[in-house]
DNA sequence: GTGAAAGCGCTAACAC
DNA sequence: GTGTTAGCGCTTTCAC
């Protein structure tokens, strides 16, 4: 009553079980009759190769892994992480290849997560929230383990990477609020030592030629309402702010109307991601889509090949695209002064 | 240069490797002496045990399985999915367990999917999208695969299960509306055949009396869009609408609008999920929150204890919520009449 | 074109 | 408390 082997179906089929293995493989020319009488031996016994037996001996799990620093609570919220995944596995869905996810909150416990994908979860993994000096890149290099970065890391990597342009949205975007006539312009940004962070901030930091008006913020609605609170309450304030995701967006902006503010006549609102209720919101929010979707299917077609023994490559993803919506609509307001509008608030 | 095996540690250790096994399960008592040599060595040698081959003799994979029945490009506009999979995760990440997700499809490919779980991808799997008869659950009985399903199967079945009441929150929105002036009150469902729509389509059958204003939709926007019209086309048109989740009542309060209708005071609009905006919409999202992440626990935590041997157990989790906002906040408007209307629009 | 047999790196009886 | 040994169910040389 136990599961079939792949023993059983040899025996069945009156072969070895090198040529039922064989049979499947293709890594050896078997005579069409055999063969058939293999294939209906295992259809009889309702035989299914054990993946466990497999990958012992294949030393290849047909796996794909994803480690997660974040704190699981935050996953639920993020419009990147379901569309990535979905793109990820589009391209494994084709090739039957699994998908691992292990989410990690400390740093020993992602090594252990690392190590456990390295000793055979997974034949490798795709990593995510690249940071801009990276222990993981150093760390996946001594373990063995195939890797795919995402995002445009600096140093000297061993490993294919896919990488995205989030300057030229964000210089785009300062560009038109200038011809707005905004002068003031803010930016509350993700953590700075994330690449893509960083790659934002940076864009605007050119762009708008100072630091002055630059907040670091944690992606999470808390920081964007905080450090939207700590702008607007400047004597010289913003009269636009770019969000680097539209969970902080989203929260400044209900902020800066709690203090009866007008988006976009009082303060122009910008996010970054382009959550797909972001269009609904009114006034719509203005936003940069980054197609995590199609990001998720370069990186996985990317660490497949890689596993197929290509050489690692690094491909650029032209992906973003900014989506100019009624948040960021109409003239600068002149010369705000936070003082009168307090009396309305 | 290759990975070190148990032997190595056993060797270096001066011990054999039953020893080295045991002295990391703790399934026999090794004296602390030993026991430290063994450790010293594998640090030494910087050993992981092999997850493969520890798969392989142990039949466990310590991972647990989910297969997505869902388009992969739905996945991406869910509000359900990434929390109830981060709920899932804060369960296993204790306990050090991985998660494998696939995609399939078409049937066959599910059933591949569920095979190769069951053929040692997985040591049991998590249902999601429950089916009122759900081919899943005798297919999965027949493969003898460990498995919890999301939903309350009516039939018997062998396996456990996580409920919830999605009736009430139904019963208490239409009393609600009835209070407030309503008396035609639609429904746009997701597809009956889908254990959750059922129900609450059920309950709103039963509160409303009758079957005329429910139309059935699939949870995705263009569905939400197309019925809303439908419905607002009756010569007697509804003055509410509930919809079974926030994507297709966020594209039905749109389409609404944009035939010059008022949310709430000419149209009051529920959704059922609360996804993280909806609350920032304005009018905000009256909704119905359903604690996905908590209902993630709590199948993790039930497939851990069936895998563990305990009997199967149906759980309910009274986690639902119904959160009035703005949407339906007001009277219902007197006589409402299409024609009217259109002038406006 | 097929068979025989040696692993893959662990776990778990079974000894002592 | 520790050693010996037989698997787990495949893949892959090496023969013929």
């Amino acid at each position: 009553m136990d599961r079939p082997t792949i023993d059983d179906v040899a025996r069945a089929a009156g072969v070895t079980k090198a040529t039922v293995s064989h049979a499947y493989s293709g890594k050896r020319p078997i005579s069409a009759t055999t063969k058939a009488r293999v294939f209906a031996a295992a259809q009889r016994l309702d035989w299914v190769p054990s993946s466990r037996a497999r990958a012992l001996a294949a030393r290849r799990t047909d796996a794909v892994g994803v480690v997660l620093s974040r704190d699981p609570t935050i996953l639920a919220s993020d419009a990147f992480f379901p569309a990535f995944i979905s793109g990820v596995e589009a391209v494994l869905a084709e090739h039957e290849i699994a998908l691992v996810l292990q989410v990690a909150s400390s740093r020993t416990a992602e090594e252990r997560a690392y190590r456990a994908m390295a000793s055979g979860r997974a034949d490798g993994v795709i990593v995510l929230d690249l940071h801009r000096v990276d222990w993981r890149v150093a760390y996946l290099r001594q373990i063995r383990l195939p890797a795919v970065l995402l995002g445009a890391y600096d140093a000297e990597s061993p490993f294919s990477s896919v990488r995205t342009d989030d300057a030229t949205p964000v210089r785009d975007l300062v560009a038109r609020l200038r011809e707005q006539g905004h002068t003031r312009i803010a930016h509350v940004s993700g953590p700075l030592d994330y690449v893509h962070s960083h790659a934002r901030a940076g864009a605007y930091v050119r762009s708008v030629g100072s630091k002055e008006l630059l907040r670091e913020g944690d992606f999470t609605a808390g920081s964007g309402r905080a450090l939207t609170a700590e702008l607007l309450d400047l004597h010289d304030r913003p009269t636009a702010i770019l969000y680097s995701n539209d969970t902080m967006a989203i929260a400044g902006f209900s902020y800066a109307r709690s203090r009866g503010l007008v988006v976009p006549d009082d303060l122009a609102v910008a996010g970054f991601d382009d959550d797909h209720l972001s269009a609904h919101l009114s006034p719509a929010l203005t936003s940069v889509f980054t197609d995590p979707f199609r990001r998720g299917r370069v990186a996985a077609e990317r660490l497949l090949a890689d596993l197929a023994g290509e050489p690692p490559e690094s491909v650029t993803v032209d992906c973003n695209e900014l989506r100019l919506r009624a948040s960021t609509a109409g003239a600068a307001p002149e010369a705000p002064h936070t003082e009168l509008e307090e009396e309305f608030s």
